[in-house]
DNA sequence: CCGCATATACCTCTTTAGAGGTACCTCTAA
DNA sequence: TTAGAGGTACCTCTAAAGAGGTATATGCGG
């Protein structure tokens, strides 16, 4: 029985999914390599990732983009659809930029590629479940034009916001406990709570705080 | 039994500090005609506001500036030392420039003069009890000089902060939690709590999410 | 007319945040 | 040398936040 409950603190768990099994065992001995990171779930395809990150809930997902029937992408789109909210990190070969782009604007929280050393991943990784986006070098340029060409800038999607949720992001920019922005809108403390859990969901963020963050930053506070 | 317990909601309790009993009695009076308010203690002295905001934590307090012995502003001081988080707003006949500086760098949440309309008056506190600072308008010229003359712009003092409390403002305003800030500083969640305790309390802020927006607004959070 | 989106309400449940306290260690200034 | 500040750790306790579910009323476009 090796149940170092302790490291449970200080261990970041992964949940690995990708269509090649010797290839999630050579991920799965690197990470092992390192005290910090912990596989606890590999998974060979999108149904059986998405049921994996439901039932063990990882800090973090390593997610294949190039897999039969559903790829990456589409399997990003399920897990978030499913209140999934773990890191996830894409992790493949394809340095195409309509991959990346694709990835990212799905809420992916690193891009990363295969071709990359050893101990350059596990660096990226523990950076990664610390909640630093992580992006292979290579990439970095690509992503510039990418962004020069389209200005894709917008990472959440303020226009699917409705007026309402518009305006719970202003109150929670102000500072205000869910108990007072109800108060002020005259609806019950529990109304906010499902006004905020929609925002959340839709702007692929993981609490108010980043919603007030991301407000302010996009000047949207007031 | 009249336990309207549903109003609880709904309605800002208040207390009021003024040493003047008949003061005191008016403004009770028409705080009461107010549903929205309700006024759950007084007190006639600092000791006694401060004794009765720890017992009573209620969400507004107005405080008299003209007392003997202990003033208004030293009294607001007392509270928010006592960890009193409630909502102060400072209620007096006094429009000096240096009252209404002195009030509001210590962290009052409005400045109200006593001659104001009484129907102006509950708009203004029902603003209050709803997290918005009110600010009698006669005093917008004088406030508006004395931000041209000093740059007293600063709300909250950074420079009482320790590096550790600052690093750790970035990593609140980052969106992490306090397990993920824990493990990227290799301390334990709790010891960073203490850290954002500490920061709540020297910068009279009453939540990591107005800890955010303020580090953000000031550039801070990089 | 139906189906869908929106807004509201209420419920349970778990996790996170925050207040309060004690304690220990290190460094520095009086 | 002592006192204080800063950082760390651990403890308890309450409140807030967030996920999940069900349900109702309204308005709007097919």
């Amino acid at each position: 029985m090796t149940d170092h409950s302790i490291d449970a603190e200080h261990s970041a768990s992964i949940l690995l999914i990708d269509d090649h099994p010797l290839l999630r065992k050579g991920v799965k001995q690197l990470i092992e390599l390192d005290s910090e990171l912990n596989v606890i779930a590999e998974a060979s395809n999108a149904h059986k990732g998405v049921a994996a990150a439901i039932e063990f809930e990882p800090d973090l997902i390593l997610l294949d983009l190039n897999m039969p029937e559903i790829n990456g992408i589409e399997t990003l789109k399920m897990l978030r659809d499913n209140g999934v909210t773990s890191r996830v990190v894409v992790f493949t070969v394809s340095d195409n930029e309509e991959d990346v782009v694709a990835a990212l604007k799905a809420g992916a929280d690193g891009y990363l590629l295969k071709d990359m050393e050893p101990e350059e991943l596990l660096n990226s990784l523990n950076q990664a479940a610390l909640g630093k986006m992580v992006i292979s070098d290579r990439l970095t340029t690509l992503l510039a034009e990418a962004l020069q060409n389209k200005r894709t800038k917008k990472g959440p999607d303020i226009s699917s916001l409705t007026p309402r949720e518009k305006q719970i992001i202003k109150l929670i920019s102000a500072g205000l406990p869910n108990k007072l922005i109800a108060r002020k809108l005259s609806i019950t403390e529990g109304t906010v709570k499902v006004h905020v859990k929609h925002l959340l969901k839709k702007l692929h963020l993981r609490s108010r705080v980043e919603v007030a963050v991301w407000a302010v930053q996009e000047g949207l506070d007031k």
